[in-house]
Parts: structure tokens; sequence; C-alpha cells
DNA sequence: TGTACATCAGTGAACGCGCGTTCACTGATGTAC
DNA sequence: TGTACATCAGTGAACGCGCGTTCACTGATGTAC
């Protein structure tokens, strides 16, 4: 029985068909990527293509998918990795990852946080899953921080603004995700401070002005965990 | 002499180019703008857009440059709306008018500040400026508000950190702005803040999160002048 | 183990479409006297 | 004010290139007996 051994060799097509994507969307940017291109870089005709997938479309949603997932790995991963830290250097690890895997997949980054490929639309039943998973990475140690006391958020973090409470509320709900509005909501605010530098240093706007931005990044994570409450250990 | 109206009606033809641009970019993305696409726009054949722009990178130039001067009159705009009022809620009103502009101009807050387009490369000397302009407007009401001790910063924001204290300060060398590095790395802070909640909602990520974007945006302008120590006037 | 059959990966040609840029040109407009 | 000339905006055709998707096909591989 070889139906297994098959399945195999066309998993393994499939996954040279997306890399040879990754690489031409280095080069001509996330709208640029092209099936003729992909075809000609594998020395394959464009048509023999249509067997691996149904269309373009559909192999940027699997590039999306793939890009997502592998930046939840390397946030998990970087908890991981600091198991044996107190929570709050394990968020800071995270943290720190996050800029770390935009900055060494800068293509895949701007696939699934830059500008929208024009006529393509993700279907968010199959997006939103791998999305949700990073998140949690995140906002499940900002949990922790709080229920453990190594957080004690100041004003004004200390509660949800009333206007986006309910919204998270009735999120937490929908998904059936333990986790307390005010983790959420940490979580929401962090990952907007930062991912805007996250942004700027991605299309190297902030360089010029900062110079490191090593610490710069490193500075501003630890600020935001300052506001959190979340004193560092002396 | 007719030669001034001549200009003029070149320069009409210009804007008139740039504009179809701009409807063009809204349907197929920043990267997908096209001469021919725009020719046909304006009832014309490609090769007569070439009496007016040297070739679609200097259109594009051209367009960036309009983009950048654009925000920054937004955010003058702003600061000079609300000039009877205190400094601190000048400062306000010109951060929220950074994301108004991102919001009512989606295409071409791309185009200066989303995905590079390949192939294409900004040149420095001609973008630059705008971008300095805008920003200035930024720092120097935080250094106002320093100055006047209406801010008054508190730890971690009471002092530019070392690694960047003399990249800022070169900066300011070479530009002969006179502003403090204080208030430099403050607006690079502030504007890292809030760039990365424009991105996401721009692209909508932070929606199905939090709802209420409107108020949450200013929520954090509010979070960020608290944390830069400049208190609401009671 | 050996043979007949089915599957389906990849071919090759074609469809109708897009693009930036060049070149020689025409004819309206503005200039100079 | 009237005429001769120059400028240059816009035309039209062509260059060589790109694209996604379809279709009928061939021939190797795996399956079933």
């Amino acid at each position: 029985m070889k139906a297994a051994r098959v399945e195999h060799r066309r998993e393994n097509v499939r996954e040279a068909i997306k890399q040879a994507a990754r690489r031409l969307m280095e080069q001509h940017g996330t709208a640029g990527l092209s099936l003729r291109a992909i075809a000609r870089e594998l020395d394959m005709l464009p048509s023999g293509l249509y067997h691996y997938y149904p269309g373009l479309d559909e192999l940027i949603t699997a590039l999306i998918v793939d890009n997502f997932n592998a930046l939840a790995d390397a946030l998990a991963n970087a908890r991981d990795a600091a198991a044996g830290q107190p929570v709050r250097e394990q968020l800071t690890a995270v943290l720190l990852a996050y800029r770390r895997w935009a900055m060494e997949h800068p293509v895949d980054f701007q696939l699934i946080y830059g500008n929208p490929i024009p006529g393509y639309a993700a279907p968010r039943d199959v997006t939103v899953p791998p999305v949700i998973r990073g998140f949690a990475v995140i906002v499940g140690l900002i949990e922790t921080l709080l229920q453990t006391g190594e957080a004690v958020p100041p004003p004004p973090y200390d509660a949800v603004p009333p206007a986006v409470a309910a919204n998270l509320q009735a999120l937490i709900a929908r998904d059936g995700y333990p986790v307390s509005p005010l983790a959420l909501y940490l979580g929401v605010v962090g990952w907007g401070q930062l991912h805007g530098i996250v942004m700027l240093e991605l299309f190297h706007h902030l360089q010029p002005v900062v110079g490191d931005m090593d610490t710069h990044y490193q500075t501003q994570v630890e600020n935001l965990l300052a506001a959190m409450g979340a004193a560092r250990q002396s």
C-alpha cells in the first residue's frame, strides 16, 4: 500500500511550491506572486501547478496560514525556552520573539500584517484560528502574571475601559477562551504598542532616528511591562 | 505672455494624473499602479503621459511626496485648530489627526508607511524633508510641554536611554533642528506606540477584538500623554 | 509473481488579457515680428 | 492686427515582455486480481 507515500510526495511538492512562492515574494513583493514564475522556478509548466492548488488564491491562503502558524510557533517556543524563568521574563522573551520573527521573515510578516493583496480576500474561518493561537501565548502569560500577583497594574491599566469591556467579554464568551478581560485588554494594548515599532523598523523608518533598534525595542518592552505593573525581579 | 498659463495647464494635467493614480491604487493596491491604466482613465494614450512624468517611478515619487506633505498638513492643521487650548490638548488633537488621516486616506497611508513597491526605491533627498516636517509638529509640541513644565515625565520616560541618546543628538546636530533629545525621544516612542494601532486598524486586525476603535485609540493617546507626565488640566 | 487496468502528474498549446517604454508623426496653440 | 514660425501635447503603432486559467493529451506509477 503506497497510497501514503503518494500523499507524502504530493505534500513535498506542495511544500516546494510554497518555498518557491516565498522566494519570489522576496523579490516581487506579496502582490507580485505569480503561478507562472513559480512554475519556472520549479521547472514545470504553469498548468501543472493546478494539480496541487486550485488557483493562485488558494496558494496565498496556504501561505498566510503557514505564516500565522510559524509566528505562533515562534512565540510559543520563546515562552517554552524560558520555562524555568519568572513569568515576567517569559513574557519578555515572547515579545522579543515577535519582533525577531518579523525581522527574520520580513516578507512573510508583510503577507500577514502588511498591505492586503488586491483582489484577494483571506477566508477568515481558516486564518483566524492560528492568529488566536499566537495571541493566546501573550495573553496567557499576562493572565498568569495577574493571577499570581506578579503583575499589579497601576492606573490607567488596572481596569478595562468601559467602551471596550463589552466587546472583550463577548469575544471571551464566544471562543470559550478562559481568560480575564483585563488580560486580554493588556494584550491588545501591548500588541498595538510594539507592533508599531516592528512595522516602522521593517520599512526602515525608525533606524535613521533611533540608531540601535535592538535596545530601543527592548527598552519599550521593559517600559510596557513596567506600565502593566510587572516589576522586575531584583 | 501666456507662458504662465501654459505651465498652469500642465500643472492641472499633472494633478489629474495623480488623482487618477490615487483612484487606481484604491482598486489595485499601491503595487498595482500602471501608466496604461491611468492613460485609459484620462482618455489618453500611455505615451502621452511621458510629457508629464519621465516614467512610472517618478510619478510614484511625486505621489509619495504629496502624501507625506498631506499628512504633515493634517497634523499642522490639527495643531492650529486647537491653538487656543492648552498645549497638551493641541498634542492630543495632533495625535488623533494622525489616525484620522490614515483612516481617511488608507491607500495613501499604505503608500508611505506600508509595503514597499517592488523594484521602486524612493529617493531619500526628496522624501525625507516632508517626513520631518510632519514629525516636527509632534516633537515641537512635546518640546513646549517639557519647557513650560506642563509635562514632567516620570521614569522611565524622564531620560533618553544611553544607547539611543548619541544617535538622537547626532540627528539634531545634523539637521540643526533646535529640540531637546528627550522631546525627540518621546516623539519616537509615542509614534511607535500609536503607529501600531493605526496599522492594525487599517488592515482590520483590531476591530474584531476591541470593537470601538475610536475610544480605544483615544484611550491610548490619553495613556501615552499620562506616561509622559502631561497631566490633564482639571 | 505477472498482467490488465486506472489514476493522475506533468506537458504543450492556446485563450484573452495586462504591462512600460520607444518612436515618428500631426496638428493645435502660443510666440515673434 | 496679421502672418510665419516654433513648440510640444497627444496620437498610433510597435517592441518584447508579463499574467491566470482551460483543455486535450501522454506516459509513468500504483492497484487489483
